[in-house]
DNA sequence: CGTCCAAGATATCTGTTAGATATATCTGGC
DNA sequence: GCCAGATATATCTAACAGATATCTTGGACG
């Protein structure tokens, strides 16, 4: 039920916003709720099956030999509100970083570095893109009751990414600290 | 190869800190690195009995009848520092809060508030759990070659923790300036 | 002293899931 | 028009979380 009924959340949440084939479903998510949801194949195809069945969308002819388009219905509709109001699930934490810095004396002083170096890289990399979506959307979309909902998700990243730029900073100063590990190998 | 590999370093990341029963080896994880990760029994057992085979681990008589303890080899602790060099793997992102906010005009402005106000007072909770522990730590520790990167990895959580304060805050300032959502149902 | 119960500890089992892979269909270069 | 690579569709497998079944231990109470 848990982890299930948020796939059918994203699937039926992408699917209100406009008719899709379960390829460009996959590419939706990826593209729009790609920074804080995912959905493979291996769980859209059997979902939009479950919710065919269950009559929350409707398949129709696609856009080439044998393939369908999903359409969400009047009771996919009320479904979606019901499911966005349950509780969330949280996914267990795996952190595959902290679990090397955690283990940081037997990797080595060096190698934890450099991850630190690439963590940060990455979050600014992470922040520029934010930022330029942040900015597109505000222009593209103005106006839209969307909007504000879409930079809310967007500001989360941006947090989050600054979030890890500073904190990456002050663990690199305290490992400046402590070179005392010549470390084995 | 890639999933299953990272939970084999937490597992002979722990036993690398001293030998256990792989109820306790769960138990340390999750209270030491539970804040970044995590596994459960299903993957604990399978992954011991393979480590067994490769050797790096050893299972000896447990402290009960028909429980074993299992030790890290020497062979063990060379395939640890090879795992921790290995490349990151990274869970897929799956962050209800924010599939929730993103269709927050389906789900309504009020129910959005309320989450928000709620992830901020977890936020809090955890805030103020890190800098306890920071606090214990940093004097029962004192000197230990592993303090540093225990408190790297406290510290990521308190800079998580304070990102989703000050995003919560901004979030809900945002939605103040769009109350014009009378919102169905 | 025995025996019953609750908590603790151990292990397996089941359904969900990610990602790889197999298969089919288009589209443009030649 | 036909081939190569991109695009699209669907399935399959092994990893995985969480629930559950089983066993052990200590101690309350007769």
């Amino acid at each position: 039920m848990a982890r299930r009924s948020q796939t059918e959340t994203a699937i039926l949440g992408a699917l209100s916003m406009q008719p899709m084939t379960a390829y460009a479903l996959r590419e939706a998510i990826r593209d729009v709720l790609g920074h804080f949801w995912s959905e493979s194949f291996g769980q859209i195809y059997p979902t939009l099956g479950a919710l065919e069945q269950q009559g929350h969308v409707e398949r129709r002819e696609g856009p080439r030999a044998g393939s369908s388009t999903f359409v969400i219905t009047e009771s996919g509709t009320t479904r979606l509100r019901e499911l966005l109001s349950e509780p969330i699930t949280t996914v267990p934490p795996r952190n595959g970083l902290l679990l090397r810095l955690f283990f940081g004396r037997t990797l080595g002083a060096q190698k934890c570095r450099e991850l630190l170096l690439e963590a940060k890289a990455d979050a600014g990399r992470s922040l520029a893109e934010y930022d330029g979506l942040a900015r597109t959307l505000s222009v593209e979309e103005e106006g839209s009751p969307d909007l504000p909902y879409t930079l809310m998700t967007i500001s989360a990243g941006r947090h989050s990414a600054e979030a890890v730029i500073a904190w990456a900073d002050e663990a690199l100063a305290l490992l400046e600290d402590t070179p005392a590990n010549g470390e084995s190998q």
